[in-house]
DNA sequence: GCCAACGTTGGC
DNA sequence: GCCAACGTTGGC
């Protein structure tokens, strides 16, 4: 199993719509993703993986745990052939979101590639790192 | 709204 | 293949 990170705009597609899929659909298609290495790290997770869901731009933070349902595929949204996407299904939202401040802020998460690499949108995350933020989240909700 | 970081494009 | 110009992302 394998452990990753997605980031959304909450104002284009948010947990909330990440719930509504679920819903009527029971998956959401992770379409949209327009950068070569985020794809290649989408190409890579598995089914059952599961994702930390990043809400971006106001209110920078982890706000819940999603899991791979679907495996990569053509992405709907596009022509050219050039871009897959995964199917993604929500597991739990976090009482209190892990903001990025406190990402960087602490020394434990400090070499996360979302604190390295800011503009990444579909990033791997360790076992290390993945255990520690449940911890924090179990311990602030 | 600003701007730094950084990925992509295209001329040479 | 280099690199300047440009566009986008995303934190602040």
């Amino acid at each position: 199993m394998n452990y990753w990170l997605m980031k959304t705009e909450p104002g284009t597609f948010s947990w909330d719509d990440l719930e509504k899929d679920f819903m009527t659909r029971g998956w959401s298609e992770w379409d949209g993703v327009r950068n070569y290495e985020a794809r290649n790290n989408m190409c890579a997770m598995k089914q059952g993986d599961e994702v930390f869901i990043y809400h971006s731009s106001i209110k920078p933070a982890i706000v819940g745990i999603g899991r791979i349902v679907h495996e990569a595929h053509a992405d709907s949204s596009d022509t050219s052939g050039l871009w897959q996407c995964v199917d993604v299904a929500p597991v739990k939202k976090f009482a209190c979101p892990i903001s990025l401040a406190v990402v960087k802020a602490l020394p434990q998460l400090k070499s996360m590639t979302l604190v390295k690499r800011g503009r990444l949108s579909v990033q791997s995350v360790t076992h290390e790192e993945w255990k520690f933020i449940l911890k924090l989240a179990a311990v602030t909700s």
